[in-house]
DNA sequence: ATGGTCATGGCAGGAACTGACATCGCCGAT
DNA sequence: ATCGGCGATGTCAGTTCCTGCCATGACCAT
């Protein structure tokens, strides 16, 4: 029997989202995608906490996307958060644009999935805060900022994953924080 | 048998309220809470989608405390927003702050009933946002206010349940606006 | 009283997880 | 080269969440 293929987690993060764009997620058992990786329901609990965690592995990076660069940033909170998610928007090439189309597709079709990237930003806002605050933001003004840094990411990435969009994600989070500047700002 | 006693929706709430508080959410099974209010498990099902369910009930009027002023506020977006949070916190009297206070506590110690908070507002700021373009605003500026809106509530409302805080959430929230406004204006 | 209707009970079963223990393959120590 | 450890996986039993289906009890209009 062949036990040892190596790749485990990624045999089954891809299987996992081909049956869920095919059967849809509530169609899809967990023994379902582990067949399907050629390994057992109990193993794909060794490697994600819950079935929804399959589509969102890889937190640790993505925060770190944001509080690296939020480090090395210079100016008031606002600025920082800002540069940060500038940053962090270069990571998203437009080679990923395909898949990430594909896997919002999935999540947005069920409120499980939703809620579980609700709680992942929600935690990212949350880290990018407690950053700040680290460094001596008062706690209201370091939540706003990190909250409206999120909701120029979150708003943007829903455009560059809408169909026929072909800006950068760069340039929409650029034009979300014009909009921003402007609602506030008048 | 005492078949009919009437408010089982209500007994259930209060019933898991408590048991979540004194043997905390995953230590608390759904037949336990059924047992507590005199029902069954089935009938728990039938009054609540999911477990979580019990503590997120009332998202109809809570969302219509906001869409209601919403309709009958004049300005642009944002300001109506801002003036749809200001009249929905008129509806948290003090004398709710106890009860919520207990809650929150619960919610926030279990990441599960976190993800369902965060789906509840999100449902919330969809809401709100898609009133704003049903009357013609622009679909980013009205996703952008919507979500300051839910922004500014959701951070003055962690003020207003915390340990020794006397201000009402409405004053709360005029903070929080002041601090975004000079976060983002200046 | 009679029939309809609605809330509830009872039961069976699927799917999501979890804990305990066994097994397999690799790799370093002797 | 053999042995023994170690990490990844398999196996199995069990709990809990949740759903479908049908039966039963209570209230109401006639």
């Amino acid at each position: 029997m062949v036990r040892w293929e190596g790749g485990a987690r990624e045999r089954l993060q891809a299987a996992a989202l081909r049956l869920f764009v095919e059967r849809g997620y509530d169609g899809t058992t967990v023994a379902d995608v582990a067949d399907a990786a050629g390994l057992t329901e109990r193993t794909f609990f060794r490697h994600f906490t819950d079935k929804r965690d399959v589509l969102f592995a890889g937190q640790e990076e993505f925060e770190q996307s944001y509080l690296e660069p939020l480090a090395r940033a210079e100016g008031d909170a606002m600025s920082r958060v800002l540069a940060a998610v500038d940053a962090a928007a270069a990571r998203f090439p437009d080679e990923r644009r395909p898949w990430s189309r594909l896997r919002q597709t999935v999540i947005d079709a069920d409120p499980r999935l939703r809620e579980r990237e609700l709680l992942k930003l929600s935690l990212l806002s949350e880290a990018i805060a407690g950053r700040l605050r680290a460094e001596g933001v008062e706690p209201v003004p370091a939540a706003l900022a990190a909250e409206n840094g999120v909701a120029v990411f979150r708003i943007a990435f829903a455009s560059w994953i809408a169909a026929g969009e072909t800006r950068s994600l760069q340039d929409l989070q650029a034009e979300v924080l014009a909009r921003l500047r402007s609602l506030l700002g008048a």
